[in-house]
DNA sequence: AGCGGAACCTGTCGGC
DNA sequence: TGCCGACAGGTTCCGC
């Protein structure tokens, strides 16, 4: 589901309510959300902190408490948090609850329960974590690190988008936008990629990625902000999920092919 | 190194 | 109506 606008909106909904509560008992409806961590430890590590300001890594959620160690959490495809007021939240997917006293609860949500739910001393303990790749909106993203950095792979361009040890927080939807935005093909060879053509991929990374953070991310079938509204960048999609569709641009039938088990939307007229 | 396949889960939709 | 396969904003492990 959620990729670096959806998880950096949800962040910032959770910093106008989190901070400064204090977690007074939690409950474990579903363990296998929890990963490397008994039920027993997650519970009583929570139990008596308070919330810090919540920092994003990529599509990673950090809650960092005093002194020390952090939740973390990854929403994989389905997971949602929900910031509620009485406890009288019935949802089947409720997975995970926060009591944070005077009726206020944290609620984690997942459906397909492919989500996780982490505490650890440091977040750079989560392999995943720790090779994470440059986070695109900061200032360690440049046109000269991009061009190097594709000239050294030997992936496909698709491929070395989605690999989150290149660039933090792209999924399939960004991707696709962003190489479509490029005009560069899906199917190209990372080393093949041009300076030039480099140069209008950085800018289609950030132009994307600023706009949709600005529409609040994208909500296609069940991604909800904190507060269970909605994103609005689906209204600017130009290629995903629009197989057989005309392109915006050149009226030809928008191609949906296979890359690495997902679908992958792009205009092989445009995108070359 | 990088890619395909399977696995982790649940829900929805389209076709027969 | 019911069953069955395909598909879904992700990641990880395994084998070639």
């Amino acid at each position: 589901m959620p990729e670096l606008p959806e998880v950096e909106t949800i962040v910032r909904e959770l910093n106008r309510v989190l901070p400064g509560k204090t977690i007074e008992k939690v409950e474990v409806l579903r363990d296998t959300v929890l990963r490397g961590v008994t039920r027993e430890d997650f519970q009583l590590n929570l139990r008596g902190k308070t919330f810090q300001p919540v920092q994003r890594r990529g599509k990673y959620l950090l809650f960092p408490f005093l002194p020390d160690g952090y939740l973390v959490a990854h929403l994989r495809m389905s997971g949602k948090f929900a910031v509620g007021g009485e406890p009288a939240t019935a949802s089947a997917h409720l997975r995970i609850r926060f009591l944070l006293g005077e009726g206020k609860q944290l609620l984690f949500l997942d459906t397909r329960c492919l989500g996780t739910l982490n505490v650890v001393e440091h977040p750079d303990s989560l392999p995943g974590i720790r090779r994470m790749g440059v986070e695109p909106l900061s200032g360690d993203f440049t046109e000269a690190w991009l061009i190097k950095a594709l000239s050294g792979s030997s992936a496909v361009l698709k491929n070395w988008m989605m690999n989150q040890q290149n660039i933090a927080g792209l999924g399939n939807i960004y991707v696709a936008e962003i190489l479509f935005d490029a005009g560069l093909s899906p199917l190209r060879q990372a080393s093949a990629v041009t300076p030039r053509e480099a140069k209008r991929l950085y800018r289609g990374v950030k132009a994307i990625l600023e706009k949709a953070l600005e529409a609040n991310g994208t909500t296609i079938s069940d991604y909800k902000r904190v507060d269970d509204k909605s994103g609005e960048f689906q209204e600017f999609l130009r290629v995903y999920g629009k197989m057989n569709q005309p392109c915006v641009v050149c009226r030809s039938p928008i191609a949906r092919i296979r890359q690495q088990q997902r679908s992958t939307y792009y205009c092989s007229t445009c995108q070359t």
